[in-house]
DNA sequence: AGACGGCGTTCGGCATCGTCGAACGCCCCG
DNA sequence: CGGGGCGTTCGACGATGCCGAACGCCGTCT
């Protein structure tokens, strides 16, 4: 559909994922010919959503991509309604607390608190995540309608460590055990040495549309079972950020 | 330049300043008609780049714009190599510490390490300011050609605060004074009671190819006069900067 | 309760617009 | 000095995306 704007999302996906590539190679892994990568090349250059390297010719993805990646983080009404909420979590618990909503198959961080005590951490938002490999998705698939949940465990559940979980019955087993719990749990199963304790955030309407939680050592907040204070307050906080998400939609229902 | 490209930016850019748009207001405020909005928003929206408001229909940007945008910033040599050095500045210093590019008429901030000393901030990375009311616009402006200076100076210099420098002359003036000095300064240009000490970074062949600057409160920053030490230790850091943009290119070169 | 207006959406025909292969000029390398 | 790789230009063909008009849905006004 749109057959040049389906070709420009693939040339931007292809250079999100490669530092930079010439005109030539884009048109090989692409399968079109140069000169049509050109002409594409040229109209997302003028739109700065690409630009040149210095020398060499080749193409990177440009500075208004930043931009609008800035400005779906602007508009974004969970991470906005999220911000004091998640501050709030991480100074109560003193661990990094990340926001994230299920796209695809992945997780997509929309916003992270770092732990409040100043070692150098690097900023996740952006960052996506598979699914299975972290307790944010989890508690999302927990609460999706049956037929979208077999579609995230039927295929390809990457192994990230020797930890992830990876098979679909055991995960299907664990994700009713989160909906029962009202939490999920990830115990290095994207890092070695990283844990993760999540809660699911629903809209006006009861659907899971993102979910916020404690990330950190495995020691400190699965030490022997899960920190009994550490869940209670990411509940908390899912539950008032929940809230906060229905009762913004049903003021501005009522107008 | 390949129209449906072209068109698909604008709606992009157009949903970027807005939150959310239905199709009719988009294509008012394009031009376009109805149809023609629908099937870019069709396009843009298998490809992730735009998502559907869950009710009433409007669109807004949509996830793959966030994983684009990082990844610009990933692949993004000068933020890559000034990820240490901001850090080591900013502990150094004790302030906030801003790296930009310059981006058509503005600067678009691509690093930003927060002032060490836990008050809450919030993170500019991705935020576009007007290169004449802030001292990482004025360093790099100040080392550009002539005629890309005078394209600078020509057009509306927006005011921000009652202490921002509109006045072409005396910014001219100004960047001849930064050019001189090496470092450039800002006085609640933009903010009232924020100020900026900020150098150029050059790549090897001695282009300006962006800026790295302290940030904080005027009393600290200009109390009387810019502080001495604040003002050495920007310079060493945009020039060892300089050195590793250039040291990276010319070993990329003699491969 | 009914009609209206506004919305997002579908349809189909016309001509525009993007696509492609081939050829060009440049640079680097042998 | 010749070759091969690159990014780029050209021109002609025809698929493709554009548009105006019509549809169906919802909320509102009377």
């Amino acid at each position: 559909m749109i057959q040049s704007v389906h070709r420009a999302a693939l040339i931007l996906k292809e250079l999100g994922s490669s530092r930079r590539l010439g005109v030539t190679e884009l048109g090989e892994r692409l399968g079109l010919a140069k000169a049509t990568v050109f002409g594409l090349l040229r109209a997302l250059e003028a739109e700065q959503l690409v630009e040149r390297d210095d020398e060499a010719g080749k193409y990177r993805l440009g500075p208004a991509m930043l931009q609008l990646g800035n400005a779906f983080l602007d508009n974004h009404e969970l991470r906005a309604r999220s911000l004091l909420w998640a501050e709030s979590l991480a100074s109560r618990v003193e661990e990094a607390v990340r926001v994230g909503v299920l796209n695809g198959r992945r997780v997509l961080i929309v916003h992270h608190v770092f732990r409040p005590d100043n070692s150098l951490q690097i900023l996740e938002v952006g960052a996506s995540i598979p699914w299975h490999a972290c307790a944010l998705g989890k508690a999302m698939a927990a609460y999706l309608e049956a037929e979208r949940r077999s579609e995230l465990l039927d295929e390809d559940l990457a192994r990230l460590t020797g930890k992830t979980v990876c098979d679909p019955a055991v995960l299907d087993r664990e994700l009713d055990q989160v909906a029962r719990r009202g939490v999920a749990l990830e115990d290095q199963e994207a890092i070695v040495g990283e844990a993760e304790i999540a809660a699911t955030v629903f809209n006006y309407a009861g659907v899971p549309v993102g979910a916020i939680g404690v990330a950190g050592p495995v020691e400190r907040l699965l030490g022997d079972g899960p920190s009994p204070q550490l869940v209670a307050a990411v509940r908390e906080t899912a539950r008032s950020l929940s809230r906060e998400m229905g009762a913004g939609r049903l003021s501005a229902r009522a107008r």
